[in-house]
RNA sequence: GGCUAGGUGGCAGAGUGGUCAUGCAGCGGCCUGCAAAGCCGUCUACGCCGGUUCGAUUCCGACCCUAGCCUCCA
């Protein structure tokens, strides 16, 4: 049983599929006016993990990631670039797919644009306004009447009181109330436009998730999802937009993910502590060592970006698949770890002790080889194959992994720019020096090579019948 | 001010009313020509103060501290 913490009640809740073997999921995706931060990378690959795993336990899933691709920002960095806004966004959908295939994300099952879902939101504000939730303003705007929601603030845990009490002064005329939000906006000059009841304008980021989801997955689906930050105001209004149009519940589960913060500090241009993820992916041996990282700590606390997690990333990683190498291939053993790999996972996703399964796995597999027992080890390393891959792990084989160099990593001195220049002909030609001179008992010699290799980063490991493995450190 | 998450060993990070997280780093041993990798063993913990309990890091209360949200934001 699938247990998972609803953002809605503060509490676990069993997942309990509203179609029995099917879940309908849908996620918050990006604005596309720049490109992934890692912020963006860390919702990617929470939700594919999510993804994965309802998979990996049988569950028929339609994963829905919307793409808002009309919007303030949109419009204001089409014009101070001198682009047209398709072609902007054209860019920018382009460059996350990229970002996300480097990150081994899944692709979800439907990608809404919401310029191509007018029609639909259109309706959904009609309707709003139909059921009296929503009002037409002088100026072309259509507003959401926060008052006239009874649930409003249920999911943020706020009170209209308070939230009043909070606002800034609004000078905006058209609201009737300073919460109101605008559900249409009037198209101004040489804006995008769509006709609609209300005159040429343009959605609302609210109704945009609101329409696309209910669209797509119908007025009562199982989960939704989103950054921490989304939690309001924005799925606050999705709720009160899509409860009220349809007089459904709308999403059964809300799961949303922490942060990524550096320097404990909240990522944001202004303090110049923000990082892309095509940045930041060069300077890892794998993208999945983004991954792993991402995946070390529960998806709803915050995460701290910095070198040294990745290195610790990187060093588990590498552990992992110290411990898959040579595997020869066979059915993965079905035993203790595999079942407390998913008691972990289907307690509202714990990837961290997942992890920790993996480690102990592999721990098992060595102990297995080192015990002269290959079958045992091949079983489970199969197994930890298989879980490994549940997470979006092992898309590259072991052996390859460990040939991975290693890029100069910026802002430290651990940069081994040698590796680069020393090809696998050169490394093997000098292994086959270094084993000549063992085969004459020459230590001095065998070692000064050994001592080159590794300054060019390259680790020498030599077996017990006289041969000998390389990889990059 | 209101709301929401947190404060665990050198670092990161799970978890639990009374045996083990896990990884990295440290220490000892085995293996190795020496290493590497690996295995075995081992040391540093649960913000502060009360309460409940035979026993609390784990439950309850107060306090301190941190981050986030309350405005666009993954």
């Amino acid at each position: 049983m699938i247990r998972i913490h609803n953002s809605l009640t503060g509490e676990k809740q069993p997942l309990k599929p509203l179609v029995p073997g099917e879940v309908r999921m849908y996620v918050c995706g990006m604005t596309v006016y720049d490109y992934l931060h890692i912020g963006h990378a860390r919702m990617m690959i929470v939700f594919d993990a999510v993804a994965r795993y309802l998979r990996h336990r049988g569950l028929r899933l339609t994963y829905v990631r919307n793409i808002t691709d009309i919007d303030d920002k949109i419009i204001k960095r089409a014009a101070q670039n001198g682009e047209p806004i398709d072609a902007l966004t054209g860019r920018f959908i382009a460059a996350m797919h990229e970002d996300c295939a480097a990150l081994g994300i899944v692709r979800p099952d439907l990608e809404p644009r919401a310029t191509q879902h007018v029609p639909a939101i259109i309706a959904m504000v009609e309707k709003l306004i139909e059921r009296d939730y929503a009002y037409a303003a002088p100026n072309g705007d259509v507003m959401y009447a926060v008052a006239k929601f009874d649930g409003y603030g249920r999911l943020s845990g706020k009170r209209l009181a308070d939230l009043r009490a909070g606002a800034r002064v609004e000078v905006d005329e058209a609201k009737r109330d300073p919460l109101d939000f605008v559900l249409w906006k009037h198209a101004k000059a040489h804006e995008p436009a769509w006709d609609s009841p209300w005159g040429r304008g343009r959605p609302g980021w609210h109704i945009e998730c609101s329409a696309m989801s209910v669209e797509l997955l119908g007025p009562h689906f199982d989960i939704h999802g989103g950054g921490m930050d989304l939690k309001f105001p924005h799925h606050e209004n999705e709720i009160a937009q899509s409860c009220a149009a349809t007089g459904e519940r709308f999403a059964e589960i809300w799961m949303h993910n922490g942060f990524v913060n550096v320097d404990n500090e909240k990522m944001s241009k202004s303090l110049g502590n923000f990082f892309t993820v095509r940045e930041v992916l060069p300077t890892l041996r794998h993208p999945e060592v983004m991954r792993y990282f991402v995946l070390s700590s529960h998806y709803r606390g915050p995460i701290n970006y910095s070198l040294e997690q990745l290195e610790q990333a990187d060093a588990a990683l590498q552990r992992l698949h110290l411990a898959l190498r040579a595997l020869p291939q066979a059915q993965p053993m079905d035993c203790a770890h595999a079942e407390r790999f998913e008691a972990a996972m289907d307690d509202d996703f714990n990837t961290p002790e997942a992890l920790a399964v993996l480690q102990t796995l592999a721990r098992d597999v060595n102990a297995a080889r080192d015990a002269g027992d290959g079958a045992r080890a091949a079983s489970l390393g199969a197994l930890l194959r298989r879980l490994g891959g549940v997470l979006g792990l092992f898309a590259v084989p072991s052996e390859q992994w460990l040939r991975l160099g290693k890029p100069a990593v910026r802002g430290t001195d651990e940069a081994v720019p040698a590796a680069a220049a020393l090809s696998d002909a050169d490394i093997e030609q000098r292994i086959a020096a270094r084993a000549a001179a063992r085969q004459g008992r020459n230590w001095a010699e065998s070692d000064r090579i050994r001592d080159e290799l590794a300054a060019a980063g390259v680790v020498l490991e030599d077996k017990s019948g006289g041969a000998t493995d390389w990889r990059r450190a």
